[in-house]
DNA sequence: TGCATAATTTATAACGTTTTAAGTAGTGGG
DNA sequence: CCCACTACTTAAAACGTTATAAATTATGCA
């Protein structure tokens, strides 16, 4: 069907050019230092000359590396707030080294995960970035027997160490429920989603750090779904806010549930920041354009991204995946600072 | 470093196994009607009991194919709108095909792209997905002169048909601009993008189209950087608010210029909807939950990703791309339907 | 039975790279 | 002048697949 005007030039092509055979120039351009300087910088020139890449099937083939890396996207809308920004972030760390960035969208279910199985034994990747770890996860025992290269997005509770890169949550939940007290709610409630990913219990940890030294009375923890659109989000919160004990102040762990709240609270006739106080956590930039105005604590998606990507990079070299692991501290905003 | 503790099973494999030449196990494989059906039969089920993947590099070292479908990420912030459906889309749409996609992050200036050009060059897809056309848009002219198949977000206006699938801006513009002026502003703005996409043409060219019937006296076009992140959008639409004839209705091509302008608006002491109406055009599904609740007409992305896979699909199995166009119409809200 | 023809199958050659083992020079020492 | 050694280079094999041409077996028909 299609076929290049003039095929592009391979190692043969400038081998003939240079006089010497495949294999010197092979060496050459890998810069090999058994190789005489002299032909080393002639076949480099040949090689620019020509436009010269190399070929990645062959490589690949030859060597068994794919240089690819593989990021699991999760299901369902969450990844509106978190895709965006972690792709960016794995595709700027991979910017200069030989590597690129597969996405593969995972539609299984709970268990070990058939996008996972597929990625190891079809060789489709030299390492995969995979996120929403869950305490037990399935995904990460299997990665780890099969001795798969991969850095995980949350912590988990195996025992085996595992590379990741994680958000505070505890920190976050905490020093948001705090700034709820502080600012006069006195019934708290924090979002959480249904699912039992890892920084749920986390969120929960910190959430209860907060309300226990203050000695407040009321404290829910609530499970929604809330990788579901906002929505749905929406009328989950509004069955809360009507309750009987409703709660004045809401931990929301993400944009699009913090964007709900404000729909629901202002739905109900109620003021947000007065009679029903949020503190949400701001990961894609926007909602410091939402209004009216109320706190956030940010979370870094894109440097998440680059993080993983680099610690991927290093654990696929060789480096011990215990020593590849990073937390990244929750960012407060000045406006907001509270003494704990 | 690594390696599989027990090598997978290649073609030669299940020839030894089932007493035939490599070769005839290939053909089985890709179900030659030139091979018996026996043997065919027999070649599979030896192929499943092994868990026979083939590998990829090897097919595409000799077929010259590379099965993966490039998509070139935007620079700037808008992917957050942009990317997130689009990469879903597309993913969806490649599932049940050998296609992989693979994400290009699109850093290099406005001239022909560097990406594409190693794109083409190391053969690195076989075919690519692009975004945010301009009238002559030297990427497109590239690919089209490298005969390298490609499917584009928006369209050109170069001579050379090629394959497209747009979003009915006029229509959009057209709507958005009459139903501002039948609620009543007198003064109408459209948002539009300072670098010349061709959306931004066919968004000015429905906006006149409403103005002119309407005989409304002012109509500003205003060209903001519609990618650049909320907060200089903000900005940027605050000093156009206060300007003298500021105007009392803004058309506005994106949820990130609504949310912005919304916050614009209310930071003044105006009140949506009545100082200042809009309409937006709502992209990823959150400004439905935003509040106040403002008018908005829906842009598809999701399917549009969905559309550009299958339209690159088929252009790479051969198929004209002066046949593969495609215009999506502006889904309207119901509730603010206006006679035109 | 013999022979052309069709129906399968096989052997072989690529694809472009890396790597291993085997070379060939060139150098210095005896 | 030969040997051993270093420094570089090459020839050849391999990675797993597909495609081409050749070979084998089966089938049909006289």
């Amino acid at each position: 069907m299609r076929q290049p005007k003039n095929k592009r030039p391979t190692q043969r092509t400038i081998a003939e050019k240079a006089g010497v055979s495949v294999g010197a120039v092979s060496r050459a351009l890998a810069n090999d230092p058994m190789m005489a300087e002299e032909t080393r910088r002639l076949v480099h020139r040949i090689a620019q000359d020509l436009g010269y890449v190399p070929d990645r099937a062959a490589q690949r083939l030859r060597t068994g590396r794919t240089n690819v890396i593989g990021l699991i996207l999760p299901p369902h809308d969450e990844i509106l707030e978190f895709g965006t920004s972690i792709v960016r972030g794995i595709s700027e760390a991979l910017l200069d080294s030989p590597y690129h960035l597969v996405v593969m969208p995972d539609f299984s279910g709970d268990g070990a995960d058939d996008t996972i199985r597929r990625v190891v034994r079809n060789q489709l990747a030299d390492g995969v970035i995979l996120s929403r770890t869950q305490p037990q996860d399935a995904r990460i025992k299997y990665l780890l027997e099969a001795e798969f290269p991969f850095v995980t997005h949350g912590r988990s509770e195996l025992a085996t160490p595992h590379s990741y890169v994680d958000y505070d949550n505890a920190q976050f939940a905490c020093h948001a429920a705090r700034m709820l007290i502080n600012s006069g709610a006195r019934k708290l409630a924090l979002l959480l989603p249904v699912r039992k990913f890892t920084f749920a219990s986390h969120l929960q940890q910190g959430f209860m750090t907060a309300v226990r030294e203050s000695g407040v009375a009321h404290a829910v923890i609530n499970g929604v779904n809330i990788d579901s659109d906002a929505k749905l989000l929406e009328s989950e919160l509004r069955t809360l806010l009507t309750q009987e004990d409703a709660p004045d102040g809401l931990v929301l762990p993400g944009e699009t549930s913090g964007i709900a709240a404000l729909a629901a609270i202002q739905d109900l006739g109620l003021v947000p920041g007065k009679d029903v106080r949020i503190v949400v956590k701001q990961t894609a930039g926007i909602f410091d354009s939402i209004r009216p105005r109320t706190p956030s604590i940010g979370e870094n998606l894109l440097e998440a991204g680059q993080l993983m990507a680099q610690l991927l990079l290093r654990q696929i070299a060789g480096e011990p995946a215990a020593d590849l692991q990073y937390v990244q501290p929750a960012i407060i905003d000045e406006r907001y600072i509270v003494n704990p």
